[in-house]
RNA sequence: GGUUUCCUAGCUCAAUGGUAGAGCAGUUGACUCUUAAUCAAUUGGUUCCGGGUUCGAGUCCCGGGGGAACCA
């Protein structure tokens, strides 16, 4: 075995490097670093111009023009096959992948002898070259030229498998973004959902703009804040967990079709469906109600699902059928299609709830008669509970988890959100709905509170105790007059687990929040 | 926060309480149209960390760390 201390050495000056893991390959690595560097080429100052990404140089392909097109591509080496004088290697880049071919003949001794012992998987090279179909008929460049622009000193994950740990997909979601297609595709389309979203409203005249995270009062929805503190100004700040009430201090300003795509911070728990940090559009429309916001979110879930996600279903029958488009797509925890290009249902929550209790005076019964009508549904069901969360309990744990088509639920109690406005001919609801897709709350929107005496009042009665929790900051822009608006609220990450069909919400997050990694030496206390 | 469960080579996974293995990757060699290329040989281990039981622990027990699922 070769001398692994000067296999180490490293050329670099921050000669105090440690590795934190050092291990056959990586020396391997590291020694033919060491060794092109020795030979006068360093691959990190090396870089090239690519003409094309892997998918536009293969569309440029004519059937029979073999090495007409001429192309540079670059991207990571992902197969190697190397088979004596030729060698076929893939390469990919963000489009996907391209298959290279290098000949000895063609790139002489010298050169094809670097290809071969230098080059390792998970190199980033540029090629150029031209086009030609092998013989198995995939389009092919041969290479003419080539350059090393990145060395990689690790080793990539196995390439069958791919990486299967979650942990390391999590922490390392590069690792995941290059070896697992299902992921880099997923997380691809969630970025052209937030894009589609943007192209939507903007062409519908909605102005996007940005709001404070740091805030002296976190309002606009229940939740704890995340605290944290500025130094200069000695104050201490809250993370927002809702973009409503700064978004709406625009409709006051005058901007009347205004939305944000931003991050909440809520300092709760974490679960399949809860990221401490999440994205949140919200979109506020003066003049409009939430019968308006109706029309605009189905609008925009139709558009997302039939010209971002395109999904498609077999048409006819057997393996080899061949595809069409579809409105549908498969919802994993019910084994249920969800159906975007149905009639979306809508029905009132007071509704819901007679249907399920099976009580047309649910609503009129004396507190503890709720209390034994939720446990009668074998839910727990706490006497010191208002009388609305006593119903709502009965929502939330066998209602909205049965609600897999897209369903409008509207006319929800007053006491569930103090921003809304109350329905003309029942003082006891309010004029909302909750979009509920999959079973999982998609999209609440209201017509917005504009009265800031009611608004005032409500925010009092929800305070109780807390009354410094009140954002009288507010509550003065509402006093100078705010349009009457619709406004609507779309948790992106979950709608991004519907579309993609994705079971937990760390998959649609780039870098979900997770605890400080083991540090190596964990020690007993 | 509770219950269950997982953590072994770079990656994917094996291993009745009894010598820690395989595939891929790597290394060496052969091979000028391969498709998880093939063939031959071969390197590689703090079994998450710390204790304990035992003649003997990857395996059993206790504590800790991290992940996942369910519940709150």
């Amino acid at each position: 075995m070769p001398e692994a201390g000067v296999q180490l050495t490293l050329n670099l000056s921050m000669s105090d490097f440690v590795p934190d893991i050092s291990n056959d390959q990586h020396a391997v690595r590291r020694r033919k670093l060491d060794d092109m560097r020795a030979g006068g080429f360093d691959p990190f100052r090396a870089n090239i111009a690519p003409t094309h990404f892997s998918a536009d140089a293969k569309a440029l392909y004519v059937e029979g023009q073999d090495n007409v097109f001429a192309v540079t591509v670059a991207g990571r080496l992902v197969t190697f096959r190397v088979q004596g004088g030729s060698s076929f290697v893939k390469i990919q880049d963000q489009q996907g992948q391209i298959q290279l071919y290098f000949r000895k003949d063609v790139l002489g001794e010298e050169r094809y002898l670097f290809f071969k012992k230098q080059l390792d998987l998970g190199d980033i090279i540029g090629v150029s070259g031209t086009l030609f179909m092998t013989k198995t008929g995939e389009i092919t460049v041969r290479v003419d030229a080539f350059t090393l622009v990145s060395k990689a000193l690790r080793p990539l994950p196995e390439k069958w498998s791919g990486l299967t740990d979650a942990e390391q997909i999590y922490r390392q979601r590069y690792l995941d973004l290059i070896v697992n297609t299902e992921s880099r595709h997923r997380l691809m389309t969630r970025a052209r959902i937030v894009s589609a979203v943007r192209r939507f409203l903007e062409d519908r005249q909605f102005l996007e703009v940005e709001t404070p995270v740091l805030q002296s009062v976190a309002g606009g929805a229940a939740a704890r804040p995340f605290q944290t503190h500025h130094n200069a100004l000695d104050t201490d700040f809250v993370l927002r967990i809702s973009l409503e009430l700064y978004l709406k201090r625009m409709l006051v300003g005058g901007y009347d079709r205004v939305f944000e795509i931003g991050r909440n911070f809520r300092n709760e728990g974490v679960s399949r469906r809860h990221n401490p940090e999440f994205t949140m559009l919200e979109v506020y429309q003066a003049y409009s109600d939430y019968r308006g916001m109706m029309t605009l979110v189905k609008d925009l879930l139709v558009h997302l699902v039939r010209d971002v996600v395109k999904p498609t279903e077999p048409d006819g029958e057997g393996e080899n059928a061949p595809r069409r488009a579809t409105m549908k797509i498969m919802h994993a925890a019910s084994g249920q299609e969800i159906d975007f290009g149905a009639e979306w249902r809508e029905v009132k929550y007071k509704d819901l709830i007679i249907e399920k209790t099976g009580d047309p005076h649910w609503f009129a019964r004396a507190k503890d008669e709720k209390v034994t009508g939720v446990k009668r549904l074998g839910l727990y069901a706490d006497p010191k509970w208002e009388e609305f969360e006593l119903t709502n309990e009965i929502f939330g744990k066998l209602i909205e988890p049965t609600l897999i088509q897209p369903t409008f639920v509207t006319h929800l109690p007053k006491e569930l959100c103090p921003l809304a406005k109350i329905t003309a001919d029942d003082p006891t609801t309010i004029d909302v709905f909750e979009l509920i897709i999959g079973g999982m709350e998609v999209a609440p929107a209201y017509s917005e509170q504009n009265d800031p005496d009611v608004q005032r009042a409500m925010f009092e009665a929800q305070a109780g105790e807390e009354q410094q929790k009140i954002d009288h900051d507010f509550l003065l822009a509402l006093e100078h007059g705010m349009p009457p608006a619709g406004g609507m609220g779309i948790g992106i990450d979950r709608l991004c687990i519907l579309l993609t069909g994705a079971e937990s919400i760390r998959d649609v997050i780039l870098f979900p929040q997770l605890r400080n990694a083991a540090s190596g030496g964990g020690s007993a206390s």
